[in-house]
RNA sequence: GGGCGGAUAGCUCAGCGGGAGAGCAUCGGCCUUACAAGCCGGGGGUCACAGGUUCAAUCCCUGUUCCGCCUACCA
């Protein structure tokens, strides 16, 4: 690659989809084996087939791809394994749509002809995501994409059904289930939403036979009384002792129904009278069981009822439910209607109201699956980041119910179940099997219904690499190293799939699990369409650019805490991007005459960026390996900026000057060059676009930096000493700039420094870095020793015992430096006074670790010299004044 | 109802038993030829409130208030 000049100016524009070609065409994002190294793999949080990249698809890909650059740049055999979900009833939801506008629906195509318009949807519509991801720079093998429903995966699924249900642990059954009265399908319980609604409590009255009085119960729902099976007191409650075995008369229908007694229902609430309807409410399914109450179907899976609710029959459930509310208030039997908020149960797809069912759906049984996943989390096996995830999980798990698989919809994997119209029996098993299992006959027909999307997603970890069959990917990667994903789908998926990685694969499927927040607006509000405060990823990459926008999203993802994202962030790590840029353009245009070698002559400057960037490097693979990835963009930050271009550019400034001696600009050359290519190595993963192109344009061996080696931290050039001299020689210079700016000096007038020093030592020390000193305060003269007499028109600060005077012959403005004095003074006393109370505390000395002691103690002196050293400058000035006559 | 998390500068957030931090915003001074998407400097906080533990608390414990979130069968 040739190499170029930099633009002037940070432009992502025209690099970006540049060199992910090149990255493409290489071929490096491809999972490579090898012998004898470690191995590091995740599998991706599919992305739903209808899906197209949200913030929280941008998060979770971006840290994703932080871990998988990282350790494929360390030098691990990496394969990050990508795939798309099928998405049951999303899918089947924008088909239908599609269909519709087209004035057909999908009952009067048929299943087959239905299933071939998604996939014919699909090779259309499906690579949207695909493509954003790549937008994003995700380095997937993007070759091994799988799908939930090709050929392997759904083998797969097939292998895992039949094996549970020849366990006993798949049954099928009777049961109340989640009905979603639109997608027209059963909703597992992690599928339904809660929602506070306000309605309204009706009290309604439900008279004894030949009598006027009666017993009123209290509903939310209405329209249920038309499949109510009893009604229940509490046998506690003295109100209706006497009514316990009687019956009542339902209303509207008269069909009698018995009174019973049970604990369950609370006397304080509503009338203590609670109407019993098994069949549309799972609390009351398990009181008819109780009390084989039997079961009475009032609303169909439409959300109509049903004959059993007499005249109302075919009506809409709210409908009926407005009817029959006139109804009884006509026939003076609802005694009462009060405003009631409860919470109202809605489809997660589509946001209609759920309507509890009972139901003909297969099961599986938790329980047994649920331990083994409890005690790998237990024992330390698995580890969840941030840790205090374990208790939600242990919560669920600990009180997992049987999860419903099934789903009357077309599109997914249909059950490998077939019934048989002679003897009724059902035939499970991994194909086609011709005939009843149980009686031979011929008669048989598949199962409708498919499963639940996640049934498939749960084997994702070990599906996609090639499960049942083995394969080289299985053995190297199983288990994965970490999942990375948001805590939203700790149950729905994670959960999941850590049961069936051990009931299938005999071992977790990851070692870690690293859940990642929310990306909330700025103002802590979930992001969503019907509120209108959803950032888009694509726009944000397109303005600023994908490398600061990846930046902004580590930056942000600190553990544990949401993330509220504001474009004003990403437009800052976009000049951070920019600061990059140029400092890389700047040691660009001054390579001239450089070759490659270990430096003759280094220069403090050059030995003290060396030791920070080892420094970094150990600090930035720390946070790394402990998923702190805003404290790995935060380090980052600040070494390129407040200590790269900030100090070390400026200081290396004069040793690349034409004039300066050859070996120094060597020196400086080459540790620019090292630190720019280290530095950009450590950024890589974070801005892989940016960092990319630069490398490729300054002196590097190899490909791609995708490829280079990650830095490792040498204890060796670790440089204390250069650390401890260049403090000194920083906070001089800042010395002298504060009195600059203090005093409204402007930079263009050079300045004369005079610096007393305690020691002959520390004087030489500064002498012989004078010239940093020079450039970077902008000084014309400095003198520095142990003699120097501070000239009576100066303004001064104490710094590390150095008396650092610059001198204002003629223009200091003595009150100025007096109050500008003071105001030293004032905070040193408050410093000072929290130290002598602390020193003065007899406990504090004996109790407190010593080496604590000495720090205070060493602080303390520090600062009364301090203190000493200002009075008496304060003294001189304040005599000035008097004798210039100034108050 | 149960559980979890949060409350730190104007804003967004780090930190966490011994000297209150960052970015952005703000104010003052600068076109100092890598960068005005920049440089230099400044101001700004009883670390929500009340107790307790400790020689020492923003940090640990208890309680209160307010905000999120998860979870649950009160009709």
């Amino acid at each position: 690659m040739e190499a170029e000049i930099l633009e002037r100016s940070y432009n992502p524009e025209n690099i970006e989809d540049r060199w992910f070609r090149f990255w493409m065409e290489e071929g490096l994002f491809r999972n490579t084996i090898r012998e004898g190294r470690p191995n590091f793999c995740i599998v991706i949080p599919p992305p739903n087939i209808t899906g197209s990249l949200h913030m929280g698809h941008a998060l979770n890909n971006t840290l994703q791809d932080i871990l998988i650059r990282w350790k494929r740049m360390s030098g691990h055999n990496t394969l990050w394994q990508f795939g798309i979900d099928h998405a049951g009833i999303a899918t089947q939801n924008v088909v239908e749509r599609q269909l519709s506008s087209e004035g057909f629906d999908r009952h009067r195509i048929g299943q087959e002809r239905f299933v071939e318009r998604v996939w014919e949807w699909k090779k259309e519509s499906g690579g949207t995501i695909t493509k954003q991801l790549k937008r994003l720079g995700a380095s997937c093998d993007w070759d091994r994409e799988r799908f939930t429903m090709d050929e392997g995966l759904s083998d797969a699924v097939k292998e895992v059904f039949v094996r549970l249900y020849e366990e006993g642990l798949i049954y099928r059954a009777d049961y109340i289930i989640n009905w979603c009265p639109r997608c027209h399908t059963a909703l597992s319980d992690l599928e339904v939403n809660y929602e506070g609604v306000k309605g309204s409590l009706y009290h309604i009255k439900y008279p004894f036979p030949n009598s006027r009085d009666g017993i009123v119960v209290a509903t939310t729902r209405p329209e249920t009384m038309f499949g109510d099976t009893a009604v229940a007191v509490n046998p506690e409650d003295k109100r209706y002792k006497d009514s316990v075995g009687m019956e009542v008369m339902l209303p509207l229908t008269g069909r009698r129904i018995p009174v019973i007694a049970d604990s369950y229902v609370d006397q304080k609430f509503g009338t203590g009278a609670l109407k019993i309807t098994p069949a549309h409410d799972p609390n009351d399914f398990e009181i008819g069981i109780k009390y084989n109450l039997g079961l009475i179907k009032a609303i169909d899976e439409k959300g109509s009822m049903t004959e059993n609710a007499g005249p109302y029959k075919g009506l809409d459930r709210y409908k009926c439910r407005k009817k029959a509310l006139k109804d009884l208030e006509d026939q003076k039997l609802l005694v009462k209607e009060e405003s009631y908020e409860h919470s109202v149960g809605h489809c997660y797809r589509c946001h209609t109201v759920i309507e509890p069912l009972v139901s003909k759906q297969w099961f599986v049984k938790m329980s047994s699956l649920a331990m083994p996943a409890i005690d790998v989390i237990k024992r330390g096996e698995i580890r969840i980041i941030p840790s205090h995830w374990e208790a939600t999980y242990f919560e669920w798990m600990n009180n997992i119910r049987d999860w419903c698989i099934s789903r009357q919809i077309w599109w997914g994997h249909r059950i490998p179940a077939w019934h048989c119209k002679d003897c009724g029996q059902i035939t499970v098993v991994r194909s086609e099997p011709g005939i009843c299992k149980h009686c031979n006959g011929r008669n048989i027909e598949q199962e409708e219904d498919v499963l639940d999307t996640w049934f498939s997603s749960a084997l994702w970890p070990f599906s996609t690499l090639g499960w049942p069959h083995s394969t080289r990917e299985l053995d190297t990667y199983y288990p994965t190293s970490v999942m990375v994903t948001g805590f939203d789908i700790l149950f729905f998926w994670v959960a999941r799939m850590i049961m069936m990685g051990i009931k299938f694969m005999g071992d977790i499927p990851f070692h870690d699990i690293y859940l990642h927040a929310l990306v909330r607006d700025e103002s802590g509000q979930k992001m969503s369409k019907s509120k209108g405060n959803v950032i888009d990823p694509l726009l944000m990459m397109e303005k600023y650019g994908t490398d600061p926008f990846r930046f902004t999203l580590t930056a942000l993802t600190a553990q544990g805490r949401d993330i509220c994202l504001s474009e004003k962030r990403i437009e800052g790590y976009r000049h951070f991007a920019n600061k990059i840029w140029n400092a890389s353009r700047f040691v660009m245009l001054n390579l001239d005459g450089f070759s490659s070698g270990k430096p003759k002559k280094e220069s403090l400057a050059d030995r003290w960026i060396i030791h920070r960037l080892n420094i970094v490097t150990k600090d930035v693979t720390c946070a790394l390996e402990e998923y702190r990835f805003n404290d790995m963009a935060g380090l980052l930050y600040q070494f390129w900026w407040h200590e790269f271009c900030d100090w070390y550019i400026e200081m290396a400034k004069d040793a690349l000057a034409p004039d300066a001696d050859t070996l120094d600009r060597q020196a400086a050359q080459e540790t620019l060059v090292t630190v720019l290519d280290q530095g950009l190595r450590l950024l890589h993963p974070v801005m892989p676009f940016l960092t990319e192109h630069i490398w490729q344009n300054i002196p590097h061996n190899g490909k791609s930096i995708m490829v280079a080696s990650w830095p490792v931290y040498d204890k060796e050039r670790d440089d204390p000493e250069a650390e401890k001299q260049m403090t000194m020689l920083m906070e001089i210079i800042r010395g002298i700039r504060n009195i600059r700016g203090e005093m409204n000096i402007s930079p263009g007038v050079r300045l004369k420094a005079i610096i007393k020093t305690q020691d002959q030592e520390t004087g030489d020390i500064i002498m012989r870095h004078s010239r940093y000193i020079i450039s970077l305060a902008r000084l014309e003269t400095m003198e520095c020793g142990v003699e120097m007499v501070r000239p009576k028109a100066s303004a001064t600060s104490i710094i590390q015992g150095l008396e650092i005077s610059v001198s204002l012959e003629g223009v200091l403005n003595f009150k100025e430096e007096s109050e500008r004095l003071k105001k030293e003074l004032k905070k040193l006393d408050r410093d000072l006074e929290v130290l002598h109370k602390k020193l003065a505390n007899e406990d504090f000395i004996t109790r407190a670790p010593s080496d604590v002691v000495t720090k205070e103690k060493g602080r303390s002196s520090e600062l009364s010299e301090k203190k000493k050293k200002l009075e008496i400058i304060l003294k001189t000035i304040t005599k000035c004044m008097e004798d210039a006559g100034l108050h």
